[in-house]
DNA sequence: GTTGACCTTAGAGACGACTCTAAGGTTTAT
DNA sequence: ATAAACCTTAGAGTCGTCTCTAAGGTCAAC
């Protein structure tokens, strides 16, 4: 039975996000003691150590509370709805690789067009082409 | 002159939006009528056409607060100072492509691991991999 | 019996880029 | 003269994932 500041050392969670957690629903302690304190169980630990690595893979909160749920009642669920979820993860990761991909060629297009010199910039291609907005790329949209 | 729903339309972003970048510096209405409606000149479209192009190829506005700033004075500028911003953004793109080639990659082999199949998840190979930390990954953390 | 490290809660703040609302004032067409 | 379509403002809400604060209660050691 650990106190969250012990399981936020043994995870590297903080304690904040842990508590973060349990309102979101996705980890709880198992116990309380009187005066309010969380103790988790070593079930309670594993059940974090899950969505620890489930989010370092880059599953939102919302996956892995769907993850969850089939992980507490594995009976119920089939292989089939972990794929899905793991598949749609990836069709995500995918389509932000393309459009980053976009960006990235389209940025590099115009380093390379820009000679990067101390030269004013008053003929600058780069602010050129912004200009213009002569701008060739595939996908688009989104910022850092 | 146009006012801001001309604008709109000749852009594609909505009143709110440039009311918004307004807000946050990016682009003013030169003039104003006795009623306080904004009305643009062919300058201010060119700049919201220079700000949207920007923002297409992922620019944040902060970015484009900077690539504006040096838009009105070019003579003070060098193409140094715009190929840097260009650069910091190039690296940006790039990180994050790295980290999501490790998530895909990850996901990719959770995937071929599992039969996806109608069986019961008890012996999922995902779910065991999520339950063990056994993900080997080069990057990590971020999700959507 | 007090110090200091720990714990509790509800709620606010941060990031980025919008998006929308409420409560009005203006312009244009009929 | 009235309706419809437009415009104004300040400010709140949205998304996701925390991160932090304020204002206190609890526990272990000395």
């Amino acid at each position: 039975m650990l106190k969250i500041g012990e399981l936020s050392n043994r995870t590297g969670l903080s304690a904040h996000t842990l508590r973060f957690y349990e309102k979101h629903g996705l980890v709880s302690a198992s116990a309380r003691s009187d005066s309010g304190y969380r103790y988790y169980t070593d079930a309670d630990v594993r059940r974090v150590g899950f969505v620890k690595t489930a989010r370092s893979i880059g599953f939102s909160l919302g996956d892995i509370s769907q993850l969850l749920s089939i992980r507490v009642d594995k009976q119920s669920h089939s292989c089939e709805d972990v794929t899905e979820i793991t598949q749609l993860k990836l069709d995500e990761v995918n389509a932000k690789i393309v459009e980053l991909r976009a960006m990235q060629q389209t940025l590099q297009i115009l380093l390379d067009s820009c000679c990067g010199g101390p030269e004013n910039a008053d003929h600058c291609s780069i602010m050129e082409a912004l200009e213009e907005g002569e701008v060739r790329h595939s996908a688009g949209s989104n910022a850092s």
